[in-house]
DNA sequence: AAAAAGCCCAACCGCGAAGGC
DNA sequence: AGCCTTCGCGGTTGGGCTTTT
């Protein structure tokens, strides 16, 4: 006998969320908290299953989500914990507050792995990999990348990714600079962000419903203690008041409208690349 | 300018673990 | 002890976007 499904799928609604169902996702939790996912849908009035609503809340509505391209320090960092933890990403995810194991993970698989790859180095240890395995495609990769028109963002990058990770060393010099304005420039705007963010004890809010929400919602990827060690301060005044501030905010939270016009406004797109 | 190819990432699927009854 | 439910994780997919031809 197979497993039961986790829902009962009739009638239910899959693929992209929209803004309106996000809007209940975050109302409803932010009012009743987290006590049981599949509960959550039918509570909340969404017509999905409490594993979808689950996977959206943790990689893309909590607000103590980092935003934005990955640092190169972040990079060596996953490289380095990959090569010790192995396809756990959730335990990897656990070393970077605001990030999700989603987001590791798929930056692992479009970006690092292919970058190792190109450098002949194996993607689960670090180190140089096999004659063998740099026969026929990889190889082939290697040899023709740097002149191929088609390879040249991944040639440059390539090419200037060092054992570190580290990126910059023979981009273009516009490039550079472009990044570094990018970064700077927006830096600021998340950290605003980010700083909101910090101040919200979603987890204790979570907490004093169930001791097992708790862990839930913090299992992933997201610490109380890494998020209360961002040095923000913490009046009592802001704590009470900036979650009021996020809900008050949720709609352009949500529809990410002035967070993507701000993120065009200052080319922040450029600097995921 | 249009088509094709490649890339990226949000979302889904299925399995195993944990916990309750 | 065994069954059932729920959650969390890792692998995979598919569609939109970007780049190349």
């Amino acid at each position: 006998m197979g497993r039961q499904p986790c829902c009962d799928k009739v009638g239910l609604k899959r693929g992209p969320w929209t803004i309106e169902e996000d809007r209940k996702l975050v109302n409803f939790i932010i009012n009743n908290g987290i006590h049981c996912w599949r509960t959550v849908p039918k509570l909340a009035g969404l017509l999905r299953c409490g594993k979808s609503c689950r996977l959206r809340w943790i990689n893309y509505l909590r607000p103590d989500l980092k935003r934005g391209g990955f640092t190169e320090m972040e990079e060596d960092q996953i490289m380095q914990l990959h090569s010790c933890l192995g396809n756990r990403w959730s335990k990897i995810a656990s070393h970077f507050p605001g990030r999700t194991d989603n987001e590791i993970k798929n930056h692992w698989n479009t970006k690092i792995k292919k970058r190792l790859k190109l450098l002949g180095l194996d993607p689960l240890t670090l180190k140089p990999a096999e004659q063998k395995e740099k026969s026929g495609d990889d190889i082939k990769n290697i040899e023709l990348q740097p002149n191929t028109s088609k390879g040249s963002e991944q040639g440059v990058e390539n090419k200037s990714l060092d054992m570190h990770g580290t990126r910059e060393v023979a981009k273009t010099e516009g490039k550079i600079e472009e990044n570094e304005v990018t970064w700077d420039d927006t830096t600021g705007i998340f950290n605003n962000y980010e700083m909101l963010c910090s101040q919200l004890d979603l987890g204790s809010w979570v907490s004093q419903e169930t001791k097992s929400s708790t862990s839930s919602y913090c299992s992933s990827s997201f610490s109380l203690d890494d998020s209360s060690n961002h040095s923000v301060g913490e009046s009592s005044y802001l704590q009470e008041n900036s979650l009021q501030q996020w809900v008050d905010d949720l709609d352009s939270i949500l529809s990410w409208d002035n967070f993507n016009s701000l993120e065009k406004d200052f080319l922040f797109l450029d600097n995921r690349q």
